[in-house]
DNA sequence: CTGTAATCGAGACGGTACGTCACGTCTTTAC
DNA sequence: GTAAAGACGTGACGTACCGTCTCGATTACAG
């Protein structure tokens, strides 16, 4: 099947493409992401409308592309900032289960609660639960991922004897995630560390008294 | 300070509040939420575009009337199918939390898949992550009024000792609502009875071994 | 077959509409029929792009009725001026055809020579000559009229044995219509009130001698 | 003052400029001059954008040389089928003035029919209608030396006596070229054989009776 | 039972943004 | 250095909806 005749990427303006993603981020902080057009995000990057078009299929297309990069910045700078040269996303394993959990998760309510990721993030998640394509992209590239670093470390910690033999990792991670995930995004209720504690202890040990 | 001179709301017409809900619904079930627009509702309702205007503020408010309408017929109908005067909302208490949890959250299961439900319910989802008003508006009015019901069901539970007694109810209602939203809007996983079982049981004897 | 459901004329704004016809005979005259652009006529009469495109099918429709309108109304005025009813746009007849003819093209002189009317006038029949439809409506509801003129005048000179009986005054007022038409759009040569008695010298007695 | 650094005119390549005046014409006629576009003529002569806009600095103008080359091409090839080695251009002179002037009227009649001429022509003049600039170059390079072979054709007859003598040549050709111009341009009325013969006899001996 | 005031369907209005097209310039690679 | 190719910033296109407005026609209450 014929393609529209694919552009010819090599000959891309990589100067472009960054007043882009620089434009859409500041535009989807400042108006929010249904007010935000591409006709104002080209305006902001001193960019044609058609080297939009060109590159991306829709708004959210460009906001994901945008989200994408500023994450894998964000994560550069902080292998950097440790002095590493791998990424630093996995899951300390200092061979206490509870007390790793409780220190990512802390930090994942910090990250969420940052405005600086709030807004982009809000509006590819909000696309995303509407528009199934985006969103299966959005949790393939971005959420899954960072999933799997607890499937890997709680996976650890069962071959250990820390987590019974019968559990599903993968399906046990949501016990936090998801409530995690629910507050953020439907705003049920404030996401503090004391939450995310809380979280970490019912998941492990349950609610039925012991 | 004067309204926008109110409009009189005994004198307005129920036919068209109700052509406007239908349309809306189907609109939404047909072209996706961001492709609903108010002419178009305007048009199959047989409906001047004023008409709207007058009565709702914007898009989304109209569908979060129309659905929360839907929710309430399909409520009643339950009831009375049910042979009941009171609404059949509540969590059953047949002695076995277990039982009891796994049932309702089965059901859950199963209205989430409903494919009536499920294009209106994402679209107010999904706005409601990115609009304040609307998601606190959808969650006040519809979410947390369910979630309350594990709530007092919870409690009894913990009256009777089935249930630790330091533990808060609305928060340990998340470890499964959550985990299921979470795949519900984010597509992270199927949503099917045998999830809900093992969230259940995750959440009532955790994770870790006995 | 379905027209696109043609709007309502009942309802149509005359401000608008005037508005349209004001901006368009400003701007063709400032900037040329090429660059004259809707959006530029829509942002000077601040009208939107749609009032326009409801009304009309292209800038050439418009251009058209805002130049038949200003004629119009250049005609009324000019009837007023000699206090006249009805309008006064016929050909003298003093009884000496030379004269009247002369008198007559000159004025047609004038007015081509005019810059109010030299610009519209020039783009409209640009746009006819490349442009079938326009150029016949031109022609029907603006140049046939005026050149019918003519024929009347010859008529009744014919009548009178001033003309020759076997001369067709449809195509004898061409003589002159003709070559001033071509002077004024092909600007083969200067227009000027000579020029207009030489050309009624040589149609009437002719080029061969007598 | 430093002109754009003028291309080179010897390197230029023959095969693109051929290419590109079969393009022009090819697309005026088939779509049209106004929607006849420099990326059209380019892809369809497969050639560069570049290549045109080196060369040629509007698109009228592409189409003006493009004209005038066919112009060319069809006066060398009337000559060759007349066995002639110089152009075949002049007017005939066979001492009876109404039958060659009719001659020749005819053949532009003929001519302004010939729809391989009529949209070119048509799109070039209509464009020098608006076109000052253009229009004096097509005028220039192409009517005007047309024209002064009636100039010279009269001449001849006036020194033989068969034309008045205070009659201006240069004026008297436009009592036919000018209707046949404005039926041509405007479609005021039929272009045929027998009205071109009626304006030669109307513009020899007059309209007056004799 | 009839006036009268508000709502109704309809749709024109001034706007904004859409996604596309072509402009004329510029850069890259091949000849 | 010219050529084909095509990405770029720019700006107009014609369309779709926005939310406001004005227009009769309908409707339901108050006199």
């Amino acid at each position: 099947m014929a393609q529209k005749t694919a552009p010819d990427s090599t000959r891309r303006s990589e100067r472009s493409r960054r007043a882009i993603y620089d434009a859409a981020l500041a535009l989807v902080g400042e108006v929010g992401y249904g007010k935000m057009t591409i006709e104002a995000i080209a305006a902001r990057a001193g960019v044609g409308k058609q080297t939009i078009y060109r590159w991306w299929p829709s708004k959210s297309a460009v906001l994901l592309d945008a989200f994408l990069d500023l994450a894998e910045q964000a994560n550069a700078q902080l292998s950097e900032e440790a002095g590493l040269a791998e990424p630093a996303t996995d899951i300390p394993d200092t061979g206490d289960l509870e007390a790793d959990l409780k220190y990512v998760l802390r930090a994942t309510v910090d990250e969420m609660t940052d405005p600086k990721f709030d807004a982009p993030a809000r509006a590819l998640a909000a696309e995303g639960v509407v528009n199934q394509e985006l969103g299966t992209e959005f949790v393939e590239r971005l959420l899954e991922p960072q999933l799997q670093h607890y499937v890997k470390r709680l996976r650890r910690s069962q071959d250990r004897g820390e987590i019974a033999a019968h559990v599903d990792p993968r399906i046990a991670l949501e016990l936090w995630t998801g409530p995690l995930a629910q507050r953020w995004m439907q705003r049920t209720g404030p996401l503090t560390h004391a939450y995310a504690d809380t979280l970490v202890e019912y998941a492990l040990y349950g609610i039925a008294p012991r």
